[in-house]
DNA sequence: GTCCCTGCAAATCCTTTGCACTCCT
DNA sequence: AGGAGTGCAAAGGATTTGCAGGGAC
């Protein structure tokens, strides 16, 4: 593990990813981070989500088309992704034990952690559609 | 649907990537469909990979770092991903039809697909980091 | 003092797009 | 003929990086 000092910037950028639940992108916790810091840039949030990604301390979530999001909580769950809207909310569910045990079986390597997105469209788009 | 015309660059695409399993990135379709189109434009893949993806012909794969890949098998599967070495292989499970109804319920809209990304290191970087 | 971290700007990587021309139908 | 498809090159968006100065330890 690399030495790492502390910084403000960081603490930042941690807190504001644990504060919401949006699953921001780096642009918009960039944007949350400047309301503290003023002069930060952009670049060094970039910096920071990655450190804080590749230590396990946040989620770099994929989502399909557009910038990569993050998720500060690192608990395993899944993420719903509306194609409408584009939004993405997080879906507790139980089935995880048993998928985590079937593909360690399948690929014959090591699994340290899986990702699920479910696309489809969110209630809000689908009432909307109805009008 | 929009009226599509017959274009021997989109076949060789296609063919491309019924042909090969390890889930090409548009560039190395691009190298591929060169072999027989040597004029053929990264742009005109690009156009055609997504032409292909977006009406559900073959299927886009995030795989978190790197540039996306695709895939010509468009069966529910998973992919397990070695952050070692990169590479995408596939994990034929059992567990979806339960997944999909779990999920269904808890978001409350409408799901189309889901994808899932397994983590972690295959057999081949495990026992390279052995010696 | 050392070395990590920062702000800034330029660079890079991946992907899309505008244009004039070509090929299907 | 009409319009979808193409090659080319330039533009675009997202992310990374080099560098000189600032801050943590």
């Amino acid at each position: 593990m690399k030495t790492r000092k502390h910084s403000r910037q960081r603490d930042a950028v941690m807190n504001c990813l644990m504060a919401r639940h949006d699953h921001p992108t780096a642009d918009a916790v960039y944007l949350s981070v400047r309301e503290e810091f003023p002069n930060v840039s952009l670049g060094t949030v970039y910096r920071n989500l990655n450190l804080l990604a590749d230590s396990g301390e946040i989620r770099r979530l994929n989502c399909g088309h557009g910038p990569e999001r993050f998720d500060g909580d690192t608990h395993p769950h899944y993420h719903f992704i509306c194609r409408e809207c584009g939004q993405v909310t997080d879906l507790p569910m139980d089935v995880l034990e048993q998928m985590n045990a079937e593909a360690q079986e399948c690929c014959g390597g090591q699994i340290d952690n899986h990702i699920t997105y479910f696309y489809g469209v969110c209630r809000e788009c689908l009432d909307k559609a109805k009008e």
